[in-house]
DNA sequence: TATGAATGAGGTTTCATTCAT
DNA sequence: CATGAATGAAACCTCATTCAT
């Protein structure tokens, strides 16, 4: 097998982190003997070696794109969007919904969480994905508030780490309990955060969806 | 020689477990091997298995004692009291405060998140915890909505889960930054929950507090 | 097991060194399994590491007490001892005829002459060796020379490391040939370098240890 | 194709000894991976597995052509020449000083000597080796003998083995001490052997050479 | 009851070699 | 002829656990 097309490195290495993607799902990162990423991705051991120099590699491959992913999911729209939080954290809900392999992913987030407090990588890395979303939602909060949607004593920056916390919390309830009943938690959120006129206007939103 | 043993049986379980602790905070649990265990308490392996079937049976006991004190966390009061969804979560960031060995607590409960998934006796364990927990919140909320301190359409069930939602984000971002500033998350957190008339009233308690 | 003697851990060492050296003499180094290891000495792999951190450990333990040994064996004798070159070689020969596994340890010091090229440690420690020798060595010859029994223009130091080379040569080609000759090898080497007048003094000392 | 595939083929397995040369001297023969050697040579590890069925077999390629390079330095001239071992071993002197490659030639000398130890190929190759350089060195010290110019007692075949001996002894040396001097070395060698007549025609010629 | 030396299954990784392209 | 991705046996080593003392 002569040299081979750059995609076929990059769909080899996709496979690989597929499989760890089960697997780790399924058991851990730390229980999972490469045995079973060898067998689940149908490869050899030189042939998974050939692509990650170490299991530890691929540990920091899944955890950064999961947590990667997670972040990316509470991201704010485009620029000049006057969200409150009420709808940064409907869009969050949003794209857990139509996130593919929804369940294994939040399982392995909850999972990278716990890595990042032993690995020093994955630790910058976090670093580096909140303190740039936060800044980003605190922006964007900042905007509501100038436009008077948003009360104008709120610590943007504070409350943007609040609304990443609500979707922390909803991932770790959801990837525990799967009959977890995720519109009715959403609409909770949204109630909670509401101020009477938001409240009313977002639940005429939601209907509207639903008929439709 | 009964009741001397039986103390005796109970320090040294103690003993093991604030050594275990202070490794699996610092390592993880599967990362860390019972040796460290065994310097860390000063016993010997021997000792160590006497008290513990094994290993797992230590992982299962820090964690299932880390997810009830994090439980016991967002607790409601004695029955009867009003409490809205801003003084439960209050209760919680009170708790948290006086934690001792807070930022190890913190750390295990992230662990002990992830072990949930994969080990069906604390999974069982957690159901019943959040279950109870829930239920206890949900009633102490629909008091509030009888007496008018709440959104009566509010599912407070689902309320419940939001709440705890928060404190497990809070939990998570405590314990991968060090320096997270815990009063303004409060204080932001209390201030998006809060329709108008309970924040100001809230500041005011706060006030009261800070000049005592 | 509960703690035991020093001397039992001395000897556990010295079961592993033992069982090294057989399968090292008989593989060398980075042929011979640690498996190998573990049945020649009759212990579990856990057993052999506790007593080594890493089979580099045992080849550098069994590298240096042999090049450490065959060091011992050139070394000229008391201070004071007018020693000429033939008398130094001479001790040589005696060391080498009572060494006990003399075959293994022959076989052993040309491996170890191999590790010392690309192992640093070893490299120094064959320096200090070599250096300490030659020094003593020369300092001999000198005495000898002060006593008008070595020619008084001769290079005590480069002299000394000619007599090391005779040794190692001699190590190498009886490490070869299971046959060889070695008093031949002894004689042929005590009259090449012998000036007339000690080539027959030495002979008759030679008949005398014969014939008593 | 024949007579070009030839020298291609040549060719090409030059490249291939080279680049273990290198790699061999480098790290030793069993720490080299083969990877090493593709790389030195620039070659697939398919283009060297044609011309070289195994590692083993560029292993012995490699110690072969040494330790016959190595011979062929102590070899005495032409038949008829009366060599005494003085000259003989001044000989091997002259030819080490002119190797390519002298450093890393010797470093893989030290090498091979050991694998000989566990190779019955390479082993019965050195056997016929100094068997058959013996026999010739022996020849020409018999002659030398037979012109008066070598004490008559000598044995020398033994003398033969001890003049090798010498030359592999400074080898050693010499593969492991950069800074050795070899001329010192070299002075020392001779003047040992010499017997007093020897000794000065030697030291006349050398100081004949350095003026010329 | 406590000790800690010993066990050995099983973990991660390497690397000589092959063979489809 | 050459390539280099893939193989898989086997290497080194760890670590949860036991049990003779």
């Amino acid at each position: 097998m002569p040299k081979v097309s750059d995609e076929h490195l990059a769909a080899r290495r996709r496979q690989i982190l597929d499989a760890a993607l089960v697997c780790f799902s399924r058991r851990g990162f730390h229980q999972t003997p490469m045995q079973a990423i060898f067998e689940e991705a149908g490869l050899s051991p030189g042939a998974v070696y050939r692509y990650f120099k170490s299991k530890e590699e691929i540990v920091r491959a899944i955890a950064s794109e999961t947590l990667g992913g997670f972040a990316g999911a509470i991201e704010p729209g485009a620029d000049g969007d006057p969200l409150g939080p009420v709808e940064l954290l409907d869009r969050f809900f949003d794209f857990i919904e139509g996130i593919e392999r929804r369940r294994d992913r939040l399982r392995l987030a909850i999972q990278a969480w716990g890595e990042v407090l032993h690995n020093p990588e994955l630790s910058d890395f976090v670093r580096g994905l909140v303190d740039g979303l936060r800044t980003r939602m605190s922006a964007t909060l900042r905007e509501a508030q100038d436009r008077g949607a948003v009360d104008p004593e709120l610590d943007t920056d504070a409350a943007a780490r609040v609304l990443i916390a609500i979707a922390q919390g909803f991932a770790v309830q959801s990837a525990w309990f799967e009959d977890l009943d995720l519109p009715a938690f959403r609409a909770a959120a949204l109630s909670l955060l509401s101020h009477p006129a938001e409240v009313s206007r977002l639940r005429d939103d939601q209907r509207q969806k639903e008929t439709s």
